[in-house]
DNA sequence: TCGTATCCTACACGCCGTTCAAAGTTAGCA
DNA sequence: TGCTAACTTTGAACGGCGTGTAGGATACGA
């Protein structure tokens, strides 16, 4: 066995932090991003409020590093999902990423809003950004995509135009190093099909869609397939192992 | 002078009233849907916290009626926007529609935030649907918009096989009863515009796209192009009362 | 004038984040 | 083994927030 006894005590810590931050995601996915409380994530775990603060200096600290966390792991599900598919196949790159998206949502609702929902009331954004750096890395995944699907992307989407300037700057140079040949109007592409996945999505999270339609799901199934047609169809649509995107569970 | 003192008092809660919800909205957009407070209404108006009881029972009362204002106005703005263009052109009231509903989320995010963000932390959704029953109004914009323009729209979007089992009976009946003529496809459809409207324009009032873009209208813009381009291409897409689409202003 | 609607003060009760001294617990070293 | 230093947790307290309730003053309407 490796590291048997590498440290107790920081091993023990480690279970802690984890803890915290577990039982505040679940107080969040329960009550909404703004009931979390170090009080009740104490009461929950047996302890009382101050023995936290050995943990996290304020309730901010605690809060930017789930955002933290839930960012990375974002990222992670996205990027693992775009690999099920070779590179070669955008389309079915971007189906996959598109499922997993909304897959993620629905099942981690308190994270959702955590990152994408109403601000936290008290909260104040750390200033630098390593939280804004790991959003640019979610919309990253996307970037991969349109990189290889670009060349041989139908046209029509080339219609817009969009110049560097249209970017931030700091998002712009880290565009221009990873994807040296895209042009402006792939990244702004990139963007839009973004906010396209997440329409559906936040309309479903939030309950609007149910009052109207019995699964969710085929709404978003059909969008996607919309989307990776004009990117460049896949022959192998409806048979990834996310299944059939059509089908009917969940 | 008409009605000089029709009834004084009566007039005196009315304009009362008024403000209250006026207030309530203006701290929501400040600091969130979750931080309304009757004692912080209260205070600037110059009262006490218990004063506001003789308006509301309690604070979910005010609240629900909050809710039922907002989608009420709104529907009121997406249709007075609709009816900018004439009925023939479709894709031009579309693109009126989306140009108003992003104007009025980016001017409104209290009211958005109520809306379409995270649930208020305490507040209980009164059973029944007087709320659910002006939502589906506000989408029924879009399902004048798709009635007018399905017959002419170009294929591809017909792909889907949808059925009238897809959707809520409640819903499904308000729909057959005022769009006799529309498939269950283009009743999607117009809940897929709806999603693919709403993705960006969460994105924007949320901060998400600021990191990366300089005016997240740009994409909006392109997005909506798309979007009426699709739904049959209007001939005065870029003179419309909203002003060039691709302008930069706000 | 009399009733009523409004608004106030004051209070009850509970929640929150944060701090602090004291007590408990562990790790590492002599 | 025993001692010491570091870490963790407690429990109480502070100051503030919130909703909701009760009783009394005040101004309006008839």
């Amino acid at each position: 066995m490796e590291d048997p006894t590498p440290r107790r005590r920081d091993r023990l810590r480690a279970e802690t932090v984890q803890e915290i931050k577990t039982i505040a995601l679940k107080h969040m996915a329960a009550g909404g991003a703004a009931t979390l409380s170090l009080r009740a994530i104490a009461r929950e775990m047996g302890m009382t409020a101050g023995a936290l603060y050995s943990y996290y200096d304020t309730r901010d600290d605690l809060i930017t590093a789930l955002i933290a966390d839930v960012y990375s792991i974002l990222a992670e599900v996205l990027d693992a999902a775009r690999t099920t598919r070779p590179a070669e196949d955008p389309g079915g790159q971007l189906l996959a990423v598109g499922l997993a998206y909304r897959q993620w949502a629905i099942n981690n609702p308190g994270e959702f809003q955590l990152v994408y929902g109403d601000p936290i009331p008290g909260y104040q954004v750390p200033q630098g950004g390593a939280a804004s750096f790991a959003e640019r890395q979610a919309c990253g995944v996307l970037l991969k995509i349109v990189a290889v699907a670009w060349p041989r992307a139908d046209l029509g989407w080339a219609a817009d135009d969009y110049q560097w300037s249209d970017f931030e700057p700091g998002f712009l140079s880290m565009v221009r190093e990873r994807f040296p040949e895209l042009p402006p109007s792939a990244v702004a592409l990139s963007l839009r099909i973004w906010g396209r996945l997440h329409g559906l999505i936040a309309l479903e999270v939030y309950g609007h869609l149910r009052p109207q339609v019995l699964n969710p799901a085929k709404l978003y199934h059909a969008e996607l397939l919309d989307l990776t047609r004009a990117l460049g169809a896949s022959a192998t649509l409806n048979n990834g192992p996310a299944g059939d995107p059509r089908a009917r569970e969940l």
